[in-house]
DNA sequence: ATTATCTATAGATCTATAGATAATGC
DNA sequence: ATTATCTATAGATCTATAGATAATGC
């Protein structure tokens, strides 16, 4: 039963991207190691090959996830990554959605290693969204301030509207009121 | 081994303010039934004669803490409610804080009936903090609006300084950052 | 008689490990 | 020879229930 070292590798990131997925749909207490190796199509078992632990695997899952969310916050301009973050889909598709909403909570109760990787993945989105081109440190450090607000506003605005049942009206005016002023700003 | 029907009744109210202090720290499946009975002085068996299931005392654990929130917000004009919000002590005292930073996440992925009292406490919050004496429906919009983005912005920066580590300059800058634009306001 | 609590346990789950298997890679 | 994966299981936990106990409240 055993593959090659390249299709070993490649089944260990997929096995990441897999809990990614299941993480942050279910949160980390909610999904076992079984669960993540049967929908990435292995047993159990050999779970212990790839990884240490299941924290560890957290740490990978979360590193990969918001890795996709800062891919995502550099090609599209401020106004248009705003209006996706805020969106009824972003809402609803939690399993493929930015990781600091989804799991933010959980990571504050896990051990140093795991809130080291969310601390460098918000600097990472902090960096892509910042404008280039700006020399002037003061102008740096407002756009700084200004980036880690919309952030955590955008951030919480997803949280509440995710924890409203999902045929409320106050969850989609969460997002709506946020949204715009959002780009007010 | 029986009690009156009084002390009952208090020995109940106080399972769900245990469970409130429990499920804020370590998540609604980081604790068990167990813990939670144990935590208030009991054993996990006369859990089933107070409460239908775990879920529904996570329904009643949740109510209890916003509601302490809502009242906290009540007393407090608004600067000093985002003060004491977005300080180091509420970051770290997670047990005894927001609950709708410590468990917006969790009630995501919850049935129905336990988001139904996070949208009700989220109400209850943002009717505490109305200005009262607003009779024009357009400024009571704008009123309900601006609160919206308070709370969504508050909590985010609770989230994201929570999730990275304690000692890290990242974790105060998010509070500093986000109280300076709150108060700004 | 009722019932709040306790003891004990069923049945399901979860993390992690041990040993077998079989294909890679030297 | 090494090792990625599988089968099987140990040991711990979790939710929920059953039945016993003993004090309340009629």
């Amino acid at each position: 039963m055993k593959v090659s070292k390249a299709q070993a590798q490649a089944n260990r990131a997929h096995i990441v991207e897999t809990a990614a997925v299941l993480f942050r749909e279910r949160g980390y207490d909610g999904v076992g190691v079984a669960d993540i190796m049967a929908a990435a199509g292995f047993t159990h078992g050999g779970f212990y090959k790839h990884f240490s632990s299941k924290a560890s695997l957290l740490a990978e899952a979360a590193a990969c996830g918001l890795a996709q969310t800062a891919a995502l916050s550099a090609g599209a301009n401020r106004s248009a990554f705003i209006t996706s973050y805020l969106s009824r889909a972003h809402r609803d598709a939690r399993g493929h959605g930015c990781t600091l909403a989804a799991l933010g909570a959980d990571a504050a109760r896990q051990p140093a290693p795991v809130r080291e990787v969310f601390a460098a993945g918000l600097e990472q989105l902090l960096t892509t969204l910042a404008p280039e081109g700006v020399s002037d440190s003061e102008a740096f450090q407002a756009a700084r301030a200004a980036n880690i607000n919309a952030i955590a506003h955008a951030v919480g605005a997803l949280v509440l509207s995710r924890a409203c049942p999902d045929d409320a009206a106050l969850s989609d005016e969460i997002l709506e009121t946020c949204r715009m002023a959002l780009q007010r700003d």
